[in-house]
RNA sequence: GUGGAUGUAGCUCAGUUUGGUUAGAGCGCUGGAUUGUGGUUCCAGAGGUCGCCGGUUCAAGCCCGGUCUUCCACCCCA
């Protein structure tokens, strides 16, 4: 025997359980995108590995699936050209694609690339799987879905405000308590000037945000050993420190901001979209959390980050707003925020709540039982009446013991079995039995029809 | 990428400590009791080269090494 087929690390199979109810994601995130006005795209599962380096951090560059090039890379090559291939080299030499790590960036490349028909503002959604070489745990595959709402070429806070509304509606529609939290990068850009650290902006954001898991002490311990001098480090712990309501937060960073320009800018536009949220308040808790510093490092204002208030998992959706995301592709001054669903996680955290709808578990509705060939040829026109008025319908394709067809019927779930035998053929009508009750009545085909309806 | 666990029937797991003849249970599956009636019950049955490769041994599910998978922590994030 052959070994037992796999596949890759990370990646998973999904049952038709499992896409009934990953579909049932999908569908409520894709419909509320189009009440919004957003416009689907697709973009190709590979780009070139130049769209994509460089866009992520030194982390992200690592976790790029690469795809090697086609053909005898080494036959083109002498052996001695072959040894002097510096280390490290070889890897750009032999790939030049890579499969997307997430939709953002592919998307920016979309948007120069075809800038000439792009009217816009330009809202897009896309639904599509990415791929990072990560290490996979729960929570946490080489292989998942984004569901993407970005709106580029507009400056307004409105489009902040509409993703809000956005996060918001979707997981009241799925039934999940959630945490919208939002920073500002302004702030944190503004809190290292004022702390005389302007150019650590990486190692501050990346200590705040562990504050929460090692504490106070530890963080500042390890702000010493990164190289901050103590004096900054002094100014930093109030901000550390800091506690209670977003309103709250925003009076200290007020005074404390003072002089920083970009600092002010940045809380500006945070008690903006709070009034926006006063006036039109979210079902979700929605917090600003200083904290939240999110490593893609291509955002530059407002950023976001949604957590289940019930599942521990990490965040089930993120994003921000990239003034110059498209710069890197040779188009300037186009500033775009977006937010991106990871319906994996949200498949999880629904799993594990037990949130998944019943309704939509079961397809067939009705099934004919197989008396034979005769039995068979009066029933499709049945069937096809059926279908035509949109009830799933199905006949036993063997002409199986009566024990086997219901069997059948009953592990599929299908709530309604037809028996139609010699008898109801000649009084024209069909048996109908309700699988749950055991209720069974005698109908004709238009009756059965109503009654399904 | 670093550290730590895990893998026995379709599923959930015993058995591994002290290596010793045919590896167990429950659920599920197949058949029958019940040849036009499923779910309950009863009876019978099928199903495993103990993740894979190698080593130690007279003998390995059990000990050792490697490898893969899944999971946990870090890291990062969806």
């Amino acid at each position: 025997m052959a070994d037992k087929p796999s596949i890759p690390k990370g990646t998973r199979d999904f049952t038709p359980l499992e896409m009934t109810r990953r579909n049932h994601i999908f569908d409520t995130i894709r419909k509320i995108f189009k009440t919004y006005g957003y416009l689907p795209i697709e973009t190709p599962a590979m780009e070139h590995l130049s769209s994509l380096m460089g866009k992520y951090g030194d982390e992200g560059d690592k976790l790029l699936f690469k795809i090697l090039n086609s053909g005898d890379f080494k036959n083109k090559l002498s052996d001695d050209e072959l040894a002097t291939i510096p280390a490290g080299k070889l890897g750009t030499m032999i790939s030049e694609k890579g499969l997307r790590y997430d939709l953002t960036v592919p998307f920016a490349r979309y948007v120069v690339q075809h800038r000439n028909e792009i009217v816009f503002p330009f809202k897009r959604y896309q639904i599509q799987p990415v791929w990072r070489a990560d290490r996979p745990q729960r929570g946490r595959y080489r292989e998942f879905y984004q569901c993407d709402v970005d709106v580029i070429g507009s400056d307004s806070l409105l489009n902040e405000f509409e993703l809000i509304r956005i996060m918001d509606q979707v997981f009241s529609v799925l039934g999940l308590k959630v945490v919208i939290k939002m920073n500002n990068r302004k702030v944190l850009t503004g809190i290292v000037e004022m702390i005389g650290e302007p150019d650590r902006m990486i190692d501050v954001t990346v200590a705040i945000d562990k504050l929460e898991k090692v504490g106070l002490e530890k963080v500042m311990l390890e702000l010493e050993q990164k190289g901050l001098k103590r004096d900054s480090i002094k100014r930093l712990a109030p901000v550390l420190q800091m506690e209670g309501s977003s309103l709250k937060k925003m009076k200290f960073l007020e005074g404390y901001l003072e002089g920083s320009h970009i600092g002010e800018e940045g809380l500006s536009e945070i008690s903006q979209l709070f009034g926006l949220m006063e006036n039109d308040p979210a079902e979700a808790e929605f917090e600003l959390d200083l904290t939240l510093a999110r490593g893609l490092n291509y955002y530059t204002g407002s950023i976001f980050e949604v957590k289940s208030a019930e599942v521990q998992i990490g965040s089930i959706c993120g994003g921000g707003r990239y003034d110059d995301l498209t710069g890197i592709f040779g188009l300037d001054g186009v500033s775009g925020v977006g937010v991106s669903f990871g319906a994996d996680r949200i498949y999880d955290v629904l799993l594990q709540l037990d949130r998944f709808p019943r309704k939509d578990e079961m397809d067939t509705q009705l099934l004919f039982v197989n008396f034979g060939q005769r039995e068979a040829l009066h029933i499709f026109p049945i069937l096809g009446q059926l279908r035509k008025n949109g009830i799933a319908s199905e006949l036993y394709p063997d002409v199986a013991k009566m024990k086997k067809q219901m069997s059948y019927a009953n592990a599929r779930k299908i709530p309604f079995v037809a028996l139609v035998g010699e008898q109801e053929i000649e009084d024209g009508v069909i048996t109908l039995k309700e699988m749950e009750t055991g209720n069974q009545e005698r109908l004709t085909p238009d009756q059965l029809v109503d009654r399904l309806s």
